[in-house]
RNA sequence: GCGCUCUUCGUCUAUCGGUUAGGACUCCAGAUUUUCAUUCUGGCAAGACGGGUUCGACUCCCGUAGAGCGCACCA
């Protein structure tokens, strides 16, 4: 550990699926503690399985990284480039005896872990050719394995959950190169990160088995162990595994239902990393505050109702012109999509301060703003169309005349409202709510006479006589 | 099965041996309001269980239970 140094901080996802909201925290953790250390972080695509990885996943992670806000230092470095590399490390540990050729085949394999478990065994790798020779191999096809310490223990010093005892004959040696000569995971997380200069490797605690893995190729190579952080997973809302179902979407399907970027850092934030009481935690201060000491050692559950509360707040934290733009590019990415005229963008923008405090989603706010950028009568929702009775409809008849007459202000409209209800005995929520169904097809909306003014004379008018008699 | 890890209100968490165990979300009640929402006030609600150690344990130790992760020529 070179402490003289700035920390190098990645995040190497493999390109086998989209960006989850698991691997999304674990990319904003390294992201924080890099911004927050003046670090570097980078990104390694680790695509090494051929079989599984595909473009389209590496073009899903980085707009999910891009979406999140996550930007890395440097090139993008794609593992599977680096295969030459992983080889010659493989080679060297071969003829420095700290490797050696494995002839077992697969069948052989599994019929040994097949008895293991037949025998209530711990199921591992057991050695048998840990001190044979490779003549004896003759020309098989052969594995490259590492030849790990068979006594003694191998202690991961973890940030998050201190210092993990592994004993070394639980371990078994592990495949570095496969039968093809293509190097493992293993292999190549190790010499990437060797190779990078990472200092700090903040992980999923799925990996914490693993680390105790690669310390052996570590020490083998003689290279500086890095820093772990091995982070708690994130499960579903009941407890279980996350999934599709719950919540493993893609983050930009987070988007899709209207959650704001700094929304979902600040959420995963605080979904196992605290400062104190502190909740709402935009991320400049995130960056200021973050510390690997913080990070809670029990995995955490998504909870959506906390998600809607943050993203409520951030949506009105947000400013009028940049909703607008959101609202907007949601509509556009609709099944049929649908293009707002200059006018209409206009409107909303007028009318966002009301909005915005109603809305807990992008997707919302474009819904209960429909009615400002749809011209002509407005659709009743079932509320509304149960409030408009005939006698409500003849209230709107009535009232009309005191309406027109105005300069078409919010408060000369109130004041016309009023009037009415004055002089006809009743209450200004009986005139008002009609009114509102009429002007929007719903019960609720931001301030009526406001509405009314945004909307304009005109086209209120029109709305109002369709729903009166 | 073996190994590793975790365990405070329903959920996210604070607490780092001495507190009426705090905050936030949810939920409930109330205030404000032309609706809804916002905002404000108040309320419900927790140390998995069992042993120790200690004057004193949510906090330290052991055990039990539950949960998660890992045990591939996947990453």
């Amino acid at each position: 550990m070179t402490d003289s140094k700035k920390p190098v901080l990645r995040f190497a996802p493999s390109p086998t699926g989209y960006l989850h909201i698991g691997g999304a925290r674990t990319a904003l953790f390294n992201w924080l503690y890099a911004r927050h250390t003046g670090g570097t972080f980078l990104l390694r695509i680790e695509d090494t399985d051929r079989e599984r990885s595909t473009p389209e996943a590496v073009e899903a992670i980085l707009n999910g990284m891009a979406w999140m806000g996550l930007d890395w230092d440097g090139q993008t470095v794609y593992q599977f480039a680096r295969a030459d590399r992983h080889r010659a490390v493989a080679q060297q540990l071969l003829t420095e005896g700290k490797a050696y050729k494995c002839f077992a085949t697969a069948d052989e394999l599994t019929a040994m872990r097949d008895a293991q478990k037949a025998a209530g065994k711990p199921m591992r790798y057991d050695g048998r050719w840990r001190d044979r020779g490779p003549a004896e191999g003759g020309d098989k096809p052969y594995v490259v394995r590492i030849k790990g310490r068979d006594s003694g223990e191998t202690v991961v010093h973890d940030k998050v959950l201190g210092d993990v005892v592994f004993q070394n004959d639980q371990l078994d040696d592990m495949i570095l190169l496969r039968s093809d000569g293509t190097p493992t995971y293993m292999l190549a997380v190790v010499v990437d990160d060797a190779d990078m200069g990472v200092t700090h490797v903040i992980r999923g605690a799925d990996h914490l088995n693993n680390a105790a893995r690669q310390l052996q190729i570590i020490e083998a190579m003689g290279w500086p162990v890095p820093v772990y952080a091995h982070v708690p997973l994130i499960h579903g809302p009941d407890g279980a595994k996350l999934s599709k179902r719950h919540g493993a979407l893609a983050v930009e399907a987070y988007r899709d239902m209207g959650y704001l970027p700094e929304t979902m850092r600040n959420y995963l934030l605080r979904l196992g990393w605290s400062h104190g009481d502190d909740e709402i935690i935009p991320t400049a201060q995130a960056i200021e505050w973050f510390n690997l000491e913080s990070i809670g050692k029990s995995a955490a559950r998504m909870d959506f109702k906390k998600l809607d509360n943050l993203n409520g707040h951030y949506i009105r934290e947000t400013k009028d012109r940049v909703l607008t733009a959101e609202v907007v590019a949601l509509l556009e990415r609709q099944a049929p999509p649908r293009v707002l005229s200059e006018a209409a963008r206009e409107r909303l923008t007028v009318a966002m301060p009301g909005l915005k405090e109603r809305a807990k989603t992008i997707v919302e706010l474009a819904g209960a703003a429909e009615f400002l950028y749809t011209d002509g009568p407005q659709p009743l929702d079932a509320a509304a169309e149960k409030l408009l009775t005939p006698d409500a409809r003849a209230m709107i008849a009535a009232v009309l005349p005191a309406l027109e007459a105005t300069d078409w202000s919010p408060a000369a409209l109130e004041g016309a409202a009023r009037g009415h209800a004055e002089t006809t005995g009743l209450k200004l929520g009986q005139v008002a709510q009609p009114l509102r169904a009429a002007v929007t097809g719903k019960t609720s909306s931001p301030p009526l006479f406001e509405t009314m003014a945004q909307l304009g004379r005109a086209e209120t008018l029109t709305r109002l006589r369709a729903y009166s008699s």
